[in-house]
DNA sequence: CGCTTGACACCGT
DNA sequence: AACGGTGCCAAGC
């Protein structure tokens, strides 16, 4: 160890960014990309960067989604029925695969 | 080393 | 307002 200045992947990156985000709160993947302090669009690797995501649950890969807030997707466990109960569960209302307040719960970081 | 994939976003129709 | 096509980025094979 020590030596690698890179050992982190980019979806490394992303699942820190990702704990970053309070619970009760989403975020987009486009901010997310954002904040990486990438040029250009990225959004694209992160959802892919989510979608293997192994820390799901503990890894708050639920509260990203899509800048429209439409959920986007989930391929942990439980599928995108799975996101939606946790999302709930926070105190995030969702109808019709759509966020209630959107502009209010999100999180710019 | 190049092609394909994917949990998006944007623009035109 | 909804749908379809296009563009960009990192990872995997």
């Amino acid at each position: 160890m020590g030596n690698r200045r890179h050992g982190i992947s980019f979806a490394d990156r992303v699942y820190k960014l990702c704990r970053k985000i309070p619970k009760g709160r989403i975020s987009t993947y486009k901010l997310v990309g954002k904040k990486m302090g990438r040029r250009g669009q990225i959004y694209r690797a992160v959802g892919v960067a989510l979608k293997k995501n192994p820390y799901a649950p503990k890894v708050p890969c639920h509260r990203v989604v899509a800048s429209d807030g439409s959920l986007g997707g989930y391929s942990a466990k439980g599928g995108i029925k799975t996101k939606i109960k946790l999302l709930k569960k926070e105190g995030i209302q969702v109808k019709n695969n759509k966020i209630i307040d959107f502009e209010k719960k999100l999180f710019r970081f």
